[in-house]
Formats: structure tokens, sequence, C-alpha cells
DNA sequence: TGTAAGCTCCATGTATACATCGCGGCGCTG
DNA sequence: CAGCGCCGCGATGTATACATGGAGCTTACA
């Protein structure tokens, strides 16, 4: 056998498939038999059903009426309204955060997640990838706050869409000089919401978790509008339909 | 092979685990076991496979750290929680609607909808099949005014869950003389509701959405509060694992 | 020429044998 | 007695052969 990585067949199909389709390759629609898959991957119909079914759960397929899996298409108008869910979702996190209240401590990490982030700024050019992470972690906690196990689970799930993510985006180059300030302006709703939670004002709360959604919305917008220049650089939109 | 419902074995199989985790027969946190299924319901674990990979999509099962499944827990607050995210999600549905604006014709199917369901009140007893059925179409109407086809999709799928559902609670016989009055209020609610949505007046149809939701929550929370011998006749109810 | 029956092929459904891997018990050894 | 390692079992992972069933084509008959 090659020597890719990860230990089961399965796991590599699924990994494979997921870039194809994130990666465009894959066009939505497209339907995906078991066999061709099998034979282009190099091992049995078993596994390739497994990851099919995986990708399934992750929303990337759909399963078609009589048996067998479709690649699933997003339009623009779709990538905008899973943003729009997620706003919604982390809204409701934050909201039910200041409604029921958080420990202490947990609010201590958040603020000193807050300071992490404010240290990437230090440097001359940001540490997307640091940022990044930071990013991902903070959003990761603020639905933890709201101390509901469902509400996790569906925004972690919303989140697993490659363009839903509150990261996504960032690894966009093309603009930096916008980037600053976009990243300064994010802070500063990242401070607003700790602190209406603490001080547990709910619907401001939610006002600011929506409205920080937002700014991703504007980032697709603002990048759908300038030609394909743009588009090339930004993986996230490679799944696009139309 | 006996002669059950439907085609083929998976979905047998499917259909079989549902009723016994919804029942509460397999209670949260049971591991399941491929072979053991395989021989109680007389396939080979091919299908069995199958069936749980689609039950892990309706998130009645959580995929275990190095492969299996175990049958999800639903503690109380889970409940709660699912019929408040369930709330949000239809009031961004209504939201939208009302930002958006509605096409006349579903507007006119949703008055409808609510006629059909004043017609249900007409007789002695309330026909609960008819009004379930009709109730559940007003809301899956709702969730496709959004005009987005994201947020219908994450409504249909919490929706799933049995206690989650607009319909909830619903079969329950206990209560007969309290129902008339909560179901009168409900038909309020949707009016108003739809009379929102066509005056485009979007917080009001959010916050609509969600208090109406929130009916959903108070019959929990009164079945719960009265010992089991409520509780018995709730099938909805039996899922709950403490 | 149109229609209907039947056939054939292809894709998924199913069973089963075998592989692999992790874990726990048991025994050996220091 | 303690610690290490080996062995074996049980669970999922994988391959493969065969079953099934539907769609489209072809052919034969009206």
């Amino acid at each position: 056998m090659q020597e890719e990585k990860s230990s089961t067949h399965a796991q590599r199909a699924l990994i494979a498939l997921r870039k194809r389709i994130l990666g465009g390759e894959l066009p939505g629609g497209t339907r995906l038999f078991e066999v061709a898959l099998a034979e282009e991957l190099g091992i049995s119909r078993t596994p390739i059903r497994a990851a099919l079914s995986r990708l399934a759960e992750e929303a990337l397929l759909d399963r078609a009426p009589g048996g067998g899996f479709v690649v699933r298409s997003f339009a623009v108008a779709d990538v905008v309204d899973t943003i729009e869910v997620r706003g919604v979702l982390e809204g409701t996190a934050a909201r039910l955060a200041a409604e029921r209240g958080v420990p202490p401590p947990m609010l201590a990490e958040a603020r000193d997640l807050l300071r992490q982030i404010d240290r990437v700024f230090f440097g001359q050019s940001v540490d997307m990838e640091e940022y990044s992470k930071l990013n991902a972690a903070f959003h990761r906690l603020m639905a933890r706050m709201s101390q509901s196990d469902v509400l996790c689970r569906e925004i972690e799930r919303i989140t697993a869409l490659p363009f839903a993510s509150p990261s996504a985006f960032l690894d966009d180059q093309s603009h930096q000089a916008a980037l600053a300030k976009t990243l300064s302006a994010a802070q500063d709703q990242h401070r607003a919401l700790i602190e209406a939670i603490a001080n547990r004002e709910g619907f401001r709360a939610e006002s600011l978790a929506r409205e920080h959604a937002r700014a991703a919305r504007r980032n697709v917008e603002f990048l759908l509008s300038h030609e394909a220049a743009l588009r090339e650089g930004v993986p996230s939109l490679a799944i696009l339909s139309s």
C-alpha cells in the first residue's frame, strides 16, 4: 500500500473526498458512485461507503432518493444564510451565557484569550495562523459559556462548513491593508461581548454576536463583488456552485 | 425472511433501532455492538452499519472515539435547550420571511392552513391526529417562507428529534381540560405571526415565533413536575435519561 | 409506426470470510 | 511481590462474491 497518513482506508478516503469537494473538484450535484471511487482510490467499496456516510453527516453530501450520494450544492445565498444561522446560534449562546451566568474562571479564561489575541497584533505583520487559532478558541469558549451541550453541538456542526467558520476568509492574502482595521474592529466586538455577558445583558450580548458574524458576510460579499482575481486566492469559496 | 414492512434490511433495522432508542428501551450511553444487533435482528453486520450511520446523522447516536456507536443521552436540560434552539431557528425563519417578503400565494396558503386549523376546533373533542398534521404543515410552511434552504434544512433537522417537534406532547391525553385553552392560544400566536410577516415586521415576527416555542417548553416542565403518573402516557419523554 | 414487453446492464444492498488492532488476563521472570 | 510482556479474544475494518432491482434499450407484435 501507499504510505499516506492516518490509519484506516476509510479515514484516508474521507479526507481525500472531503478535500475534493471543498476544493470544488467535485462540483455540487455530482453523483458519487461507489465502484468508481473504489477503483480510483485503490480500495474496496466498504470503506468508501463508510466515508460517504460520514460526509453525509457533515452535510457535504446528500443522500439520493433511491440510494447513493450526491455532492451538495452551495450557492452564494446558501453561504450568506449559513453565516446568518451561525450568527443567530452564537447570539443565542451569548444570550444564554448572560442570562444563566458564567462561572468566573470561565470569564477569566475568555479575558485571557482576548489578551493573547491583542498580543498577536503587536508584530508588524499579523501571524494569521496564530490569530485563526485563538479566534476559533474564543468562539468555541463562547459557545461553551452558554452551558448548553445542545447548542455547542449545533454551533460546532454549522461551523464545520468551511465558509461558515468564524476563521474563514482570514487566510485570504489579497487585502492586507484592510485586514488590520477589520481585525481590530472584530476584537472590539469580542471585548464588548464579554463585557455584556459579564454584566448579564442578554439582549446586548445576542445583538453583538449577530453583528459580529456579519463581518464574515461582508467579507464574502466583498470577495464576490471583485472579479475572479480575488476569488482565486480564497480556498473557502472554491466550493461555490454558481 | 420475515414479512415486515419496507424493502431493505437496512431500512427495517433503522426503524427498529430508532423505535428502541426513542422508546427508552436502549438508554442513553448504551454501546451498540454490530455483531450483537446483527444476531438479534437476524441479518448481517452490513445493513446494521448502514442503519447506525443514519441514526448518527439523526443525532440519536454518537460515534465513539475508537469506532462504534453509543446511544446519545438526553437530560431534561437538553430537551429544554433543544426546544429553545428550535424557537430561535423558527424565529429567524419568521424574521427573514418578514424582511425578505413573502410571495402572496404563499401567504394565502398559510392563511388557508389557519382556517383549516380553526375548523378542527369546531368538533366537540379536537381531532388531535388532524391538528398535529396541520400544525406541522404550518410550521413547515413558515420555515419555507424564509426562502432559505439552509434554514429549512436546519429546522427540519432539529425538529426530527421527537421531543422538539412543534407537535410533540400533543398526543398526551392527560389534561384534556387545559388542552382547548392551550391550542386556542397557540392559534392566536399563529395568526399574529402571519400578520407580522405580512406587515414586514421582522422583530415582532421573530419574538412571536420564539414565544410560541415556549409553549412546548412549558408543556415539558409541566409534565415533569407531575410525577410519573403523567409521564407514563407521554412517549416523547421515554427517551429521557435521568 | 407506435407501443409494450422483456432483457440486460449497472448501481446499490447483503452476506461472509478474513485482517487488524487494542485491551485485559495470565504467567513468567527478576 | 511487582513489573513486564506475551497471548488470546472480541470488536471494528476490509475485501469480495453474490443478490436485487430499476432504468433504458431493443425487439417483436399489433
